[in-house]
DNA sequence: GTACATGCAAAACCTTTGCATGGTT
DNA sequence: AACCATGCAAAGGTTTTGCATGTAC
């Protein structure tokens, strides 16, 4: 449970956390830091942009949300996945009205491969692998027909 | 010739424009734009930070260098690779220190997957994908031996 | 009551832009 | 000569921070 992670760490359960975590769980990924600001704000109406991001960091500093950048330099950020990998995916970008897709119905192929690579790099560099961001930028259907 | 690809287009080339160049083929890539600004203008002493800018930025319209963000939300530029592929890599960031390490010796299998990936996406999402961007975080070598 | 969390406003940082001037073709 | 490129400074957008106050424990 939340209040408990928080509490192991010297942190303290608020309202505001509780609604910024409420609307991380309930959204599909990938919200910038004012698209949370603004709709956990509609839950705890004192909330600000700068506990927003504050709030934020602490989760990802946890290990409880990822972060991420996209070419146009903004910040995402979305639930971690679960220890399972269950939640585990990449994204597809549209390079030409910036949706993004989620991608995570991996074949067999692509999961051993991907271990594999991680395995063959720590060996290789003496690198630990932590987690990894994949990132496909290409044209979404419907604007492929615009064009 | 690079001259010839500017002009094609509209642009011109000149002294900054070649100096952010051979600054960008002279380097193992992944720079951030202050880093080419201070390369660059140890070549070209009048250039200023915003040439630096709207230089890369022609430059990546124009395919000839590639852009993309970490997590520090600063972008960072690196010549693009060859029709050929040769250049092609990933890169394993260290979540401690941030050194970034090219990796760009694939097995073969990893190449089959990547491309066969990009297919089934294409099909199912109908996604037509022009590149992606794969980062690996985790510790290096010597930031794991320092804790 | 103590320590952490917050709001607000200011600051910091990366990036873009307006405008007058300089350089390339 | 025409038009693009540049430097400088100002503005824009995102993210961070200082400080006094509020709140969870």
């Amino acid at each position: 449970m939340m209040q408990k992670r928080l509490k192991a760490v010297g942190y303290k359960m608020t309202k505001g956390r509780r609604a910024i975590m409420d609307i991380l769980i309930a959204s599909e990924g990938h919200l910038s830091a004012k698209e949370v600001y603004f709709k956990a704000h509609s839950l705890q109406h004192t909330l600000s942009l700068a506990s927003v991001y504050r709030t934020l960091e602490i989760f990802v500093k946890m290990g409880l949300v990822s972060k991420f950048n996209l070419k146009d330099g903004m910040a995402r950020y979305e639930l971690a996945e679960d220890p399972g990998g269950k939640r585990h995916h990449h994204h597809l970008i549209c390079i030409s009205c910036g949706i993004i897709i989620d991608y995570g119905d991996f074949s067999g192929n692509e999961l051993d491969l991907l271990r594999q690579t991680e395995k063959r790099l720590s060996v290789k560099y003496g690198f630990t692998i932590a987690n990894h961001t994949i990132h496909y930028y290409g044209l979404c259907n419907k604007c492929k027909k615009n064009e």
